[in-house]
DNA sequence: TATTAAGCGAGACGGTACGTCACGTCTTAGG
DNA sequence: CCTAAGACGTGACGTACCGTCTCGCTTAATA
């Protein structure tokens, strides 16, 4: 799950977290993204919004950082695809999964924020890290299996190819703030199954 | 250059900018951030360490995000490279190019902290979208020199492969958190131009 | 006792009150505030200290305020002094008490506390204005039987020289935040019963 | 003046600090006290009632107390009483001067504040010592006048007769959450004056 | 040479969000 | 009905940062 949650799930003596304060404040966050940007993201504003106090969301992200990742895993989280016996197919997959994902409301500013807010904590490789490394290592895995399956040549970074997959789609959002569409969804596609193709 | 300057070039009377502030402040910028990280780049902060006053800098940028874009704009600015006969020749130097510009000390969290800048402000294309703008303009200037001399396939999305081109870098920098290197470049290198080379 | 108590003594059917939980909350109150000063005592201190719930203390005291009105009234409570048949010796008798009760640890700034919760709460006269009238009742007492035994003059009034009385040595602790000493009570002690001596 | 003040008034450079920011906000308070009791005093709404921000309030005031203090000294302060000759006049001047300052809507309720704020910081003679210590000057300055001139018994401790007289109008307002009234002025004046005097 | 518009450092200002803390209530499981 | 544990809503706290403003001063181009 997203950034360190203050209490593990082994449940104790005490009253117990109620579970929908979590989907109503992730929900909250989305929303507001949605209807009013990220500027409207406040604390206040999502305790709010999702009828719950503020040290509730504090018990559990205890960052705003880490709230936004939650919030932002909750809609972007880690993919599962299955070995289809084709790498092309198997990538294509990967690459529309998140081309939908990135297409709901909110999620394009979302994604900004989430980098955004890593950015200015600066701690190297923190929740943000290891969400980002969850989010792109089915991306490995489809590369691994096609190199194993033969359709992949074996030559080839995987890390950097990985890179440069799940690159596009976020830079398009973030880097040139306009939606990513199918063409590029194509072209990727393209572009990446022709270069590390076996077949030639 | 970056955001609006409040005062045109067009010398009036009265004293004039002191050309000294506007370097001393985007160098302050980008020792902040090398040092101490993107939370310390506060505009009291850069005030302080320029040895200059907040208006001096408000009178250049208006806005914070103006600041960083400016100082990021010093270091990875538009770029030009020469007609080489070659795309493949030419795709190497804008990458390897970008790649020595984001290993300056600094720069990597610079670029995540104007990404991050740009999407609280979420103004839909403002002063961040000249900059990426001017930024990613080189890579279409080579691939339409590509195409035009025949060495790039014609039926290519333009667009969609300067971002490909682009977004790897800053990707790995601002996404994964990591410093890209040369390993990365010669992966973008190697798979976009054999993708979209003429030759088969 | 102090402030309203839940559930007034009278047995009833289920689980008796811990009569040890009432001892342990007043004795965590006083080293607390002994040790820590007044803003250690929080009502989650207090329980963790005693060793005991939130819950148990709030069923005895349904305010921090009764709780530290309580906790006073265990240390600094009503007095008795018996009929001497000589005014001077009980009005001593009576500040010599006092001085005592305040010289131990923690009394000192509890006494403060408790006048500055009831300040708070505002409430005219409510659980504190009681616990007041109970702490200064004996004064009027001997004053009256002064009177009526005919070694204080008949014309003073009571309750104005009661305030008198009383308003030292808490004013000292309070008002100038140093402990009262032998010189203070010697001094009223002198004042009031040279001044409201029925010879001359 | 009140609590300590962060900026000396040696004026230097920069901006000045606005003088009406200061009589607004204790203004405020005491308006706040006066109409809705203690408990609305909050710097939030201290603010907004002087139509002026926090900072600019911590900027003076770096704390709750402090504020609390000046916002008393604003109407309590200190006192000068001319030399009548006679030490019963002046006395009974210094306590009518409080009875009327004490009488003042807010004023008895905010003195009971700064008290129990006082009591809360626990540190021992910080602010509220010293605004005590120049509230009760005065008092100390008419005995040892009339010590000197020869109508007070010079054998008194000046010190403890000092609290018997600032004492019993304190307490009446926060010991006892009464207003004083005159009849316990002409007690403290008939009994300290007849005490206190050299003629017998 | 005097004027004057605009620059300059310093720092206070209003506004707004942050993350923390305490109060008093409620919810669990167990005695 | 009590107990311990601990989450909950409410709401204030004091801090930090943004972008504006007001000082008194300096600096050059113009009159």
């Amino acid at each position: 799950m997203a950034g360190k949650r203050v209490r593990d799930e082994g449940r104790g003596p005490g009253r117990p977290r109620d579970e929908r304060v979590d989907r109503a404040v992730l929900d909250a966050v989305v929303d507001l993204v949605a209807e009013k940007g990220l500027g409207a993201v406040t604390m206040d504003a999502v305790a709010l919004r999702a009828e719950v106090s503020k040290p509730a969301i504090y018990r559990r992200w205890p960052t705003k950082q880490d709230l936004l990742i939650a919030a932002a895993e909750s809609r972007v989280g880690p993919l599962s695809v299955p070995d289809l016996g084709d790498f092309r197919a198997e990538l294509r997959i990967v690459l529309e999964t998140r081309l939908a994902a990135y297409g709901a409301p909110g999620v394009d500013r979302l994604m900004a924020g989430v980098i955004g807010a890593a950015a200015e904590a600066g701690a190297v490789r923190g929740a943000y890290g290891e969400y980002s490394a969850r989010v792109m290592s089915e991306t490995r895995n489809i590369l691994e299996r096609g190199i194993a399956r033969g359709d992949v040549r074996p030559d080839i970074d995987v890390r950097a190819v990985a890179t440069m997959v799940a690159a596009p789609l976020v830079f398009r959002l973030v880097g040139e703030m306009e939606p990513p569409d199918a063409t590029l969804v194509d072209t990727v596609v393209a572009l990446v199954s022709r270069a590390v193709s076996a077949q030639n």
